[in-house]
DNA sequence: TTATAGACAAACTAGTTGGTCTGTGCTATT
DNA sequence: AATAGCACAGACCAACTAGTTTGTCTATAA
């Protein structure tokens, strides 16, 4: 409850019951009235805070979904000395963060992209923008490895950054649709097999 | 137009053309007026053929989806010795057979899997069901490479069945949010390496 | 103390959407 | 040739939903 007409907190309600309504239902089976039950406001906070639904949106993604990705899949690399067992633990790490029922829902990056980017050009921009922030700090980590003589010079960082993501993505997925959090490990453990070979 | 009164042809062309909606807009972008509008049918012939939209959208999943994969991704990999030559050739074939436009709006059942699995247990048996179905084909075909001495003994052929559809999928994936084609291609060179580390 | 703007409530609106209902002409069977 | 049922047309409806409008209360600055 905190103090009555705390505007910052206000917004920060609105975003994360936002975040968890796109969540389950996708952005477009977010409900704009779900939010405000869960947040015990009124239309007219919520519009006073964001013109529209699709403001709400893209602030959700760019204030939650962003960070969060940025904290746990990005930062951590630069933890190890090689990248490649970096790589490995970070998704591990990641796996073990989450609960069933968030593998269920599936990863909100990779929800929001398959759902809003061919529907939406403004949604598309900050999804693609982002995802290629992540492939080039990915490739950048690969650079250094290399430089480090730790993984094969002839390799495409690029491409290879690309890849581990797609993988990545694709982990979740597949568990997404099986309901299960193994699905999510097994590719885990296939991906680290083509880790592997990137070694020098 | 065809001759009037032909109820097959009908129900084909009413699939069809939700086929498309669907895979533009999502299931639950999908409209039935946008259907009737297309297929230049009223309301009443709709719903004389399917009971409902959820009725509707099972079977573009059975009778267009899952045969349409059937047909490009699973049936054509018993024409390779090698099952590891023929994935790599699938994959390849099926790239070149669709447009920049089809890759923009996605794989059909990579967007189903997202969209509907948390939200609509029958869609998700049925797309569950599928690629299982799908995992086992390629297992079958890696456990008959292993038998003929081309793959490695040690291979978990689930696993790696698994990883390969993963990846496939994640592809198609990166490919609609970039709108480039050659973003499927760039996954696939990466994929090609994984599947070499399973020659024997 | 008073004016002003920010922060929110609550009722209302207009458009959309899946689905229903009744009716009608065609077609095949008896 | 009569009749029954299939294949549709087209009007209608009820529920839902993003967004608007008007108004009220509070905090802050002059």
């Amino acid at each position: 409850m905190a103090t009555l007409r705390n505007p910052e907190n206000t917004r920060l309600r609105i975003l994360n019951a936002a975040f968890e309504e796109i969540h389950k239902h996708g952005f477009q089976g977010m409900r704009i009235d779900a939010v405000l039950k869960k947040t015990n406001l009124k239309k007219g906070a919520l519009y006073h805070h964001f013109p529209s639904k699709q403001a709400l949106g893209y602030a959700v993604f760019e204030e939650i979904i962003e960070k969060t990705i940025i904290e746990l899949w990005i930062n951590p690399l630069k933890n190890y000395d090689n990248p490649i067992e970096g790589f490995k633990a970070v998704f591990i790490e990641a796996g073990q963060s989450w609960d069933d029922e968030f593998f269920k829902q599936g990863c909100p990056l990779n929800n929001l992209s398959q759902e809003m980017t061919p529907i939406d050009e403004g949604f598309r921009q900050r999804i693609q923008a982002f995802f290629n922030l992540w492939r080039d700090a990915i490739a950048n980590e690969l650079s250094r490895g290399q430089q480090q003589g730790l993984i094969k010079k002839e390799i495409d960082v690029t491409e290879v950054a690309r890849f581990i993501i797609t993988a990545s993505e694709g982990a979740h997925a597949q568990a997404k649709i099986a309901q299960n959090k193994q699905e999510y490990f097994s590719c885990g453990k296939q991906l680290a097999i083509y880790l592997d070979t990137l070694l020098a």
